[in-house]
DNA sequence: TAATAATTTGACCAACTGGTCAAACTAACG
DNA sequence: CGTTAGTTTGACCAGTTGGTCAAATTATTA
């Protein structure tokens, strides 16, 4: 791999997937243009295809990283660990990706929405595999009777659909409770919702 | 209004609303173009811009409609009835669409996510309005001991995320679980879950 | 049937699309 | 400093976009 990018070159590519990130998860991959994606990150649209072969060049290489770095923490679950513990910090910070990161949370839904055109193998890869993985940790812990037997894979979704929804929808949620930072009761019903589900 | 719209009026504008649905749910305002719909529809361009003023006249019709039929069973609530029974049919109906009616699901959530330029009066006015409602009935239900005291907002939202979710992120579930209908599980656990929030 | 109203379309347009390219410019280095 | 490698851009292109319009076609009605 490259090793050798220039302060120049690294300026700018992050300055355009920064664009392309921002313009990408409002408009979808056909409804984003270059020339918004230049005018977002100040370069021109000749001087952006200098750096990137192609549109879909940058929309790959931001949902390339997406997904990797989502699934990391759910990698990193501790088999050992106390399972509603662990489970909750998962969760925990998904939602806090969705504070943080919410146009990412909104490109890859928007890549889901449209059939995974371009991720479809990743999610019959890389995503199922971690998901089956930590449903049989699931499972593994109900047998054990650390936790409630139930559905794992409709839990994890739960958990997915919930955390993603403060992001993905975060006008609606807006509307309805006005603009003040509503991440902090997500969070607190969140936890309640989960130790409920999983304890007893 | 126009009562007077002929056989082929009432003909060709659902099948305009029908190829625009398709269209729209999957590459949103601006991706979607008239000649696919066009396509779609088995009609001529021009002919489409015969029957509907504009694209845009065709993605706001579909819009009118759809948050008025979700929010109807919301509305049909009895708030004399059994609290759990009564958010559980709500929640399982909500569920149904999203079965059944999958691309209208996709067509709001891309509408939501980038950032409800056509709707936000609807979801400020109309949507605040009946969710505000139902979170006050809900108060009420946990004041008279009826169900147990939580945040009614984020208790609506984890069931508007979880049942639009199964819709929306189809592809994801399917890549997980398989092609086979996992909805019969989905609303298990959902009644489950609810259960579990509402009670004790 | 004839006349009128509703429907359909081929040809067309200006604006925009992703992308190209040679030329100009700038940074880095000896 | 001069040379070279890396960077930036104006001008341009072919294809697509939403939308128009006059003319042709079809349905309805007198």
């Amino acid at each position: 791999m490259k090793k050798t990018e220039t302060r120049i070159q690294k300026k700018n590519h992050s300055a355009i997937k920064a664009a392309g990130l921002k313009v990408f998860a409002q408009f979808g991959f056909r409804g984003a243009t270059l020339d918004q994606i230049a005018a977002e990150s100040g370069l021109s649209k000749p001087n952006i295809l200098y750096y990137f072969a192609s549109k879909e060049a940058i929309y790959e290489a931001l949902l390339a990283q997406l997904l990797t770095d989502w699934l990391q923490p759910v990698r990193d679950i501790d088999p050992a660990g106390d399972p509603v513990e662990e489970i909750l910090k998962c969760a925990k910070h998904k939602l806090k990706m969705s504070r943080l990161y919410p146009r990412e949370s909104r490109l890859y839904a928007t890549e889901i929405i449209q059939g995974a055109p371009r991720i479809k193998s990743v999610l019959t890869g890389e995503l199922r595999e971690v998901v089956e993985n930590l449903a049989l940790l699931i499972n593994h812990w109900a047998d054990a009777g650390l936790i409630r037997a139930m559905d794992p894979y409709h839990l994890i979704f739960s958990i997915w659909a919930m955390t993603q929804h403060y992001a993905d929808f975060d006008v609606q949620v807006k509307a309805i409770l006005g603009e003040r930072d509503h991440f902090e009761d997500a969070e607190q019903y969140l936890e309640d919702m989960l130790r409920r589900m999983l304890t007893v």
